[in-house]
DNA sequence: TTAACTGTATTATTACTTCTAGTACAGTAG
DNA sequence: CTACTGTACTAGAAGTAATAATACAGTTAA
């Protein structure tokens, strides 16, 4: 399914959030699609059942999966979305990002161009 | 000079760098102007020396500062930063935020918007 | 109902990172 | 010289991440 670096300084439950955030993002994991049981994760990836669990809360209370004592953890529809706390965070995150970038020497169109750029590879219903 | 959430999961000598990226990036600490000591800043923050070199460290990799031995830390020109590294991480960055903000809901209009409003003024966090 | 799945929770222990503390060395400036 | 500056290192305390084992509750199919 993906790999994960174990030996990176940064949390694997961290670096699960975001790879599965990424799938689910560029619509690898389609809606309502099931993920990987904890326990089946976990053993394809060979690393602990908890951890993954961490991993699946984290993207549950983000709203990017929802999770069914008994059935399974399935991909949130990506309309039905609503979680204004994280679109604030994404907000705030992309005008220091902007800054950032600016001060590093990047010109708006540059972004705006890359902005286009991901726009365009996006398929949303 | 600002403060600290010494209670908060993110590392302290990280929220010293993103405060600091800040404070350069909006013009607050100017072109070539000393920052304060590693051991004044220390006393100030009453926080461990180290913590503030480790920070320091940090902001020198990334090209934001640079350091002389015996005169003190000097915010780095803005024009004269050359980091390449930094730029592609950016980038990065940038595209991974934008899927996550369309998926949230952002128009690229919305988006489009926040770059022009960092453009124009420096805003503050 | 039972068996085998699912998510979720708890506790204990280990491993790792962060932070602190103390010390030291080298360069600068008055 | 004295008193600043950055930088480096070791050691240990404190906090977080990851593992391990166990348990409970809901779903599903035989």
């Amino acid at each position: 399914m993906f790999e994960l670096d174990v030996r990176s300084r940064k949390p694997i439950y961290e670096q699960l959030v975001e790879k599965l955030k990424q799938l689910i993002i560029n619509d690898v994991l389609k809606e309502d699609e099931k993920l990987p049981s904890v326990r089946e994760l976990a053993q394809q990836l060979t690393i602990n059942p908890n951890t993954i669990q961490k991993a699946y809360r984290e993207l549950e209370s983000q709203g990017y999966i929802y999770s069914l004592k008994g059935k399974g953890s399935f991909v949130h529809p990506s309309g039905k979305v609503d979680n204004e706390e994280e679109l604030k965070k994404v907000r705030e995150e992309l005008k220091k990002l902007f800054a950032e970038a600016i001060y590093l020497g990047m010109t708006s169109e540059e972004i705006a161009a890359l902005l286009r750029e991901v726009e365009g590879g996006q398929q949303d219903d």
